[in-house]
DNA sequence: GATGAATGAGAATTCATTCAT
DNA sequence: TATGAATGAATTCTCATTCAT
């Protein structure tokens, strides 16, 4: 909303930034946000610190490009096979937050950390976050229009409930040493549990007299 | 489980403690962990900088301190009252949370986030945290015996996914601005899919004379 | 010069005293002056901190007090016994100091080192090493009078530089760990090189009418 | 011997670098070791506190360069006219020192001061000590071969107690305010005691047909 | 553009000394 | 006298950011 000049950089500067924003997740994820120095980051990146700045203003901004991107690859475009019946996509839905947490647990849960200190930092968060629950928002209200779930409980309410389960089990069963599952019963467990949450109805057939 | 002597303090090093403590809940609260210094707890506290240090030996130590009466005040000893139905139950530990969380959203959500910078933080949140779970996992498993819930997501992993579902969503609810819910209607929510999450049969009349 | 009141103490209160200087050097010795803290000396006496500045304005009084009882100790009253041979004398001299410096050789240097930045400190040390020296050139003057030794080199030099090199021998090896000698080589080598020095005559045998 | 990356330093940095050292060598000397706070070197240096934690990092190691520095000087590399005889040599040794002395005999003085705090010092002055002493003894070692000097005192214990005599000498004279002395007549007296201590015989004349 | 030295505003911590009890 | 909590000046060290080369 704010990105300001789109500068087109020259092919050096170009790969000198993105050094940097490589350097800084990888930094970021061995020793944590706020332990990071920029020097370490430079150090990182192979390049003087002074360059850091030719790209950044601070190291917030660089943090909040890291966020951006991580938090782009948690909500993946969405499921892009149709026809699937609705149990079919809450899982795959549930499968692809899972898989995606997993792979950067760890410099997610320490971004999310910072998002306290840094305002900008969690609207983005807030974005990425509603922009998955709008999905699942979006999904509930269908299936209430189809009648295969009651709409005693509104839909926004429950697609943050359902949508934060999957969040906090993964913040969770990924960031703490002593919970430990198997990710597939774990998927299947959410899913289930998701299901019965919102009372699904075995979808019509509509087929074959 | 404690470090050396207890040492009983006299009853103006009491106070004095007690001063701290206070204060430090209170600035923490208004201006965040990371961007409170010591004087400025001191200063809140009316004492000097230097009395902090007779007390604590860090400022973690002394988050550590509040973070421990704050979940101590989350998860209340237990709903006292027996004899309820599994959904009244239910309601009655969400409502518990949820006033709990309520009451001290801010600082819990800044002290949350002190969780990832400090082992011995964390390790107080994973004990509470567990002591909920544990109490959740305890009452599904008799549930589930009493044939009253299915059997084929486990008692834990239930247990896991819906106290969290219920604390992720105060998390945010009274984290970010943007999501205010009318408690009750949240409540109920949260009642309701945890209710039908587990499959919850109506209670076998006990009765018919 | 300056020790102001006599002021008798009661009873309880020499104790307390007493106390005091005796924690210090103890502490002194193991811990290092500078790393003393007042606390430590008042915890190792079993009183208060506070106790302790009834008795002293600061660690630097204590430490003088501290000081001069061991420069006392140093240079014993003298060797009571007369009538030796200059080398014997010599020896006697030779073997108190040593003796008496390896006694509390650590305090002695710890002690030392606080002559540079404590110029009343620093004015007692010359005051006992002057004292050591005078002696010694008394004894130099009244050989040379006695033409037992050549007056080429002044007496006073001559004192400070034996005085000196049997001083400078003590703490060096008392105070390094990887000086060691044999103390009886050692006492008889100072002597050797004193006698020597001083180009000692055999006594004129008093004898023969 | 020494700590991983010497890393070649810029011409700039060179120059601070020198810059700090010639600062807290003055300051060291004017103000006393201990006195001395690293502010005080930047500011004399004229450059920012932070500039000293580029090249430094503490204070002690400031310190030990310069001691390191001031040993060396004390102990020239030796003096490289032979053929003097055993008197004249002496003589050249012990002016050698007394000048040396002499000239940074404040910061000297401080600097040995430090030893007792920092082992790492100690370990600088033992070594310029030991190197010196060396010298002496082996010299020493020469005259008992050639059967100029007798060989009831160790040549070692011989060469610890007369550079020990020249040290204390140049420590006090220089070092106690009340302490004056005409140089060459301490010397002359220095270098009178050591060869009669030593008992020296006149060379034997390589002379005469 | 790149470099890396220089800057200096903070923040933590210590401990001699005071003083109310 | 004894006690020990309270005080706060003093000092060290860090690191984001600037800027001369």
């Amino acid at each position: 909303m704010s990105t300001a000049a789109p500068k087109p950089l020259t092919r050096r500067a170009e790969r000198t930034r993105a050094k940097l924003v490589t350097a800084a997740r990888k930094v970021f994820e061995k020793h944590g946000v706020l332990e990071t120095r920029i020097v370490d980051i430079a150090k990182e990146a192979g390049v003087a610190v002074g360059s850091f700045y030719t790209y950044f203003e601070s190291k917030d901004e660089l943090l909040r490009e890291v966020a951006a991107s991580l938090y782009g690859e948690l909500i993946p475009p969405l499921p892009p096979d149709v026809g699937l019946d609705p149990r079919a996509r809450i899982e795959a839905g549930n499968r692809a937050y899972v898989s995606a947490y997993q792979k950067n647990a760890r410099i997610l849960t320490l971004v999310q950390h910072q998002t306290l200190s840094d305002a900008t930092l969690r609207g983005l968060y807030e974005e990425a976050r509603a922009a998955f629950i709008a999905r699942v928002e979006r999904s509930i209200r269908r299936l209430q229009r189809e009648g295969l779930t009651p709409k005693d409980v509104s839909a926004r309410l429950a697609a943050h409930m359902l949508a934060g389960m999957v969040h906090e089990f993964c913040y969770t069963a990924f960031g703490f040493e002593s919970l430990r599952f198997d990710p597939e019963e774990a998927i299947s467990a959410l899913t289930t549990l998701w299901t019965r949450a919102l009372a699904l109805k075995p979808e019509k057939k509509k087929s074959k007299p």
